[in-house]
DNA sequence: GCCGATCTTTTAATTGTTTAGATGTCGGGG
DNA sequence: CCCCGACATCTAAACAATTAAAAGATCGGC
């Protein structure tokens, strides 16, 4: 045996995603274009069609006929998506408590003052949501 | 040409560095039965040796001999690892920001109202140490 | 000094990921 | 009516991740 496939995007799938977040439906030639100019991954067509192949197969992605060619949209908005990755970090990485990975985000300092006051603000909003 | 060896941990990494994290050294055979026992992962002894070879060749774990055995330990802190796993993700996938990252978090509504109000405090306390 | 237990090292099989060439199809212009 | 371009499908190769068996080394006891 080997792993088996990942439920969530790869690295790829997930810069391919982003394309199409941005903007969809798109054409394989319109992705390939995006991945080259916006993520500066420069791939040959061919590579961009098994990508999205493999992602419609998994379920990343929609598919729809246009005359001749496909069109391709992302089949979940991406809040759900980096929800699930996230949550996902969160169970294997720091044994499911979310307040932990935003301890260690506090930790790592990558946040600066103006930054925190806003993420204070918003955790107040959802605090009063709760609340009613 | 296909992708290059990850930086990160990858998923069975991550397990074993938790494994580590939590009591290091350790030999092996302590490795392989905490994996079985806490992750619910029985592999074969080889299995873990492997990986933990490969650990050592991408800078994971640390080694040193304690009679014929190996002894080994994580080469980093737990934050710093799943801070650079956090970082990627953010820049992957919110473009960066870590205040999306964590609006996502809120969004989603893993937290609960005790989770929410002590994150306020946490947040708190980080910036009174930034203003210093 | 040899034996077996315990480690390490070597080798390899399977599957996922990423990359891309080769081949097939189909509709419109000449 | 046939060919070209644009698109899809098929095939495949290189490498990472995961799994593990086989072979080699070494140490303590008899």
């Amino acid at each position: 045996m080997a792993r088996s496939e990942s439920e969530h995007p790869t690295e790829l799938e997930l810069e391919i995603l982003k394309v199409l977040w941005a903007e969809s439906p798109l054409p394989v030639r319109e992705v390939r274009a995006r991945l080259d100019e916006q993520a500066g991954r420069p791939l040959a067509h061919s590579t961009v069609v098994t990508m999205l192949n493999i992602m419609h197969r998994k379920g990343f992605v929609r598919r729809r006929k246009d005359g001749k060619a496909f069109l391709f949209s992302p089949k979940d908005e991406r809040q759900n998506v980096v929800g699930k990755m996230m949550g996902d970090l969160v169970s294997k990485a720091f044994d499911g408590s979310p307040t932990a990975l935003v301890l260690n985000l506090l930790e790592t300092g990558d946040l600066d003052a103006e930054e925190l006051s806003e993420l204070r603000k918003l955790i107040s909003r959802k605090a009063k949501e709760k609340k009613s």
